[in-house]
DNA sequence: AACCCCATTTCAAACGTTTGCGAAAAAGGT
DNA sequence: ACCTTTTTCGCAAACGTTTGAAATGGGGTT
């Protein structure tokens, strides 16, 4: 049920003039008498003229859209990442198109041939966990359109990608938790299909090593969520009860952790201390807060945005760029002893 | 630094035909010699013939996109309602392009006009906390475009709704405290010029009511965030030492007054219980487990959407419709006292 | 009177696609 | 040989905008 925007012909029709000139008129061409320029600029604003942008979009081949394909939006570091995205776009004129991958391959493939089909400019893709084949986007890659991968990245893609440096990072907390006096540290890990997963658990041994601390094979466990957190922690603490230090893949799983560890009747940290991985907002309303390594989000977002733009924007086909970011330690009650 | 993608019209000149005939005989038109047809859906094929939605949404007044406003994904309620919305929309065949209004007007009214130029089919739009003043919507309405308002709306505007029911969520956790032995029930409540501020607390009231319970001025109190909840319960609470039983207008200022509860060594729920409102992800995973009510974000997104589309997809053009879906009461182990 | 110049305006093509209408050609009927 | 029908295709307009080129009209100059 719609009703007509107005346009430039329905003004030329009203001033008895074409539309060439309205459109002339609208941006200050100097070809144009000033009083027909103001005629035109007055109509305009009381019939609260807006170009239609599609038409633009035909002229000039852009849609000024950007297809952004994450795993999920209700996940907090994703939705940070996400609003990094909206704001450089928003200011560069492009709009974004979310669809959600859901942690699913085919949903991933789903999505991105649905988009395809609908002339975005570009894509920010962040993988989706059980994604392990990459056709998809070498299709993209073969038809032209830019892409920029963002925290979970494909290596075998000519594309962008904003990476966050995980390792130093993993490296920075784990050495963070040993200066703090712990003796004995384990480390809850993420997949190790992934490569966050892997680089977090080799700034992890990296750390253990540089102290000379053994790796048991406990020490390294996959446990990357909260429920399992849950279910593990009580089992590995009472097996093993001189582990005094927990380092985890993401905030999440240390924060099942803390609660297992309550439950124990252990103190954090003075009997243990975590860290966490992201600084999601759940971090901060931890009890006790948690130490955490700051993962970016939002920078991330952004500059993911700021690459593709700039690739868009550009005439040369320079190659693909990586950017890592630094993490930043964020120290709060969960990993603090007083000496 | 888009190659060409290629055309109809390529496709025509190869086979030295003309556009119109390439185009039917892509659609199967019966018009059509099958020998041309298949000539020109090999080429087509061959040639990774893609149609030009630019030029397609140009010429239907269709662009099958939805422009979804909202004041900030990062806030996991919105994120729900984002992530309902994305499920029926791609199930329908539609795109969903996303706007963040911050909570500030000017933004709002920005990214209405910017996606106002750009063939948007509908709007879906949660209200910005600074919105008093609606013409932005007026002008969409004039322009004929179909609306819907999801949880925060706007009654001068001929718009669809989806809102949840305030009043009953808060009079089902009030009942719920008083009837889990709570004889000095409390309420942080949100602002009172915000309808959700409004029917929360009325709620509340209402099941004191009820009970006949006095309402003294300490029992509601201005506080509708985390930061303000660890400030003003260890006040509250030294002072009255005989409230047991608070019910916050959100999870997160539920979760400050808990952590502030704890830090006085009083026990949750045995001496103070505690019930949030919204049933936001970190109920969930606070320690106790927050009650609280499930203000289904998901599911108000998914309506809102399915509203939308129904009207799209609708020749009629009938009145506006509301929505008010119900909350549910979840018990977790903050509110529940074993008898 | 023929010329040019200048300011102002319009024309027409283009972007890629769809679609009503008409036309050419082939086939069938008498 | 003529008319009718069917099959197959192309023309042109349309969506809203931009833009190079051409047109218009008035003034001045020779």
């Amino acid at each position: 049920m719609k009703g007509h925007q107005v346009t430039i012909k329905d003004i030329a029709k009203i001033l008895h003039i074409s539309p060439s000139t309205v459109s002339r008129a609208l941006k200050d061409h100097p070809d144009i008498n000033p009083q027909t320029k103001k005629n035109v600029q007055d109509l305009a604003k009381k019939l609260n003229y807006k170009p239609n942008q599609i038409a633009l979009n035909l002229l000039q081949k852009e849609s000024k859209t950007i297809g952004v394909i994450i795993p999920d939006i209700t996940h907090y570091f994703f939705s940070t990442i996400m609003s990094g995205i909206e704001k450089i776009a928003n200011e560069s004129g492009y709009h974004i198109i979310i669809a959600q991958s859901n942690e699913s391959y085919h949903k991933e493939v789903e999505n991105i041939q649905a988009l395809l089909s609908s002339n975005i400019d570009g894509f920010i893709i962040s993988l989706s966990k059980t994604t392990l084949n990459y056709d998809h986007f070498k299709n993209i890659e073969e038809i032209g359109i830019p892409m920029a991968f963002v925290d979970r990245a494909c290596d075998t893609v000519n594309a962008d990608k904003v990476l966050v440096d995980d390792f130093d990072g993993a490296y920075k907390a784990a050495i963070h938790l040993i200066e703090n006096g712990c003796k004995n540290v384990i480390h809850l890990a993420g997949p190790q299909n992934l490569e966050i997963g892997v680089q977090r658990k080799n700034g992890f041994i990296a750390a253990l090593n540089k102290y000379n601390m053994k790796i048991e094979d406990y020490t390294i466990q996959i446990c990357d969520n909260y429920d399992h957190a849950l279910k593990l922690i009580p089992q590995t603490l009472s097996k093993y009860n001189h582990i005094d230090g927990i380092f985890a893949v993401n905030d999440l799983t240390a924060i099942g952790a803390m609660k297992a560890i309550k439950s124990m009747n252990k103190r954090i940290p003075e009997d243990v201390a975590v860290c966490g991985f992201t600084n999601s907002f759940v971090s901060y309303i931890a009890d006790p807060e948690l130490t955490t390594i700051d993962q970016k989000g939002y920078e991330m977002g952004q500059h993911a945005a700021r690459m593709l733009i700039k690739r868009l924007q550009s005439n040369e086909n320079y190659g693909p760029v990586t950017t890592i970011l630094n993490t930043d330690l964020i120290i709060r009650k969960s990993s603090v002893r007083k000496k």
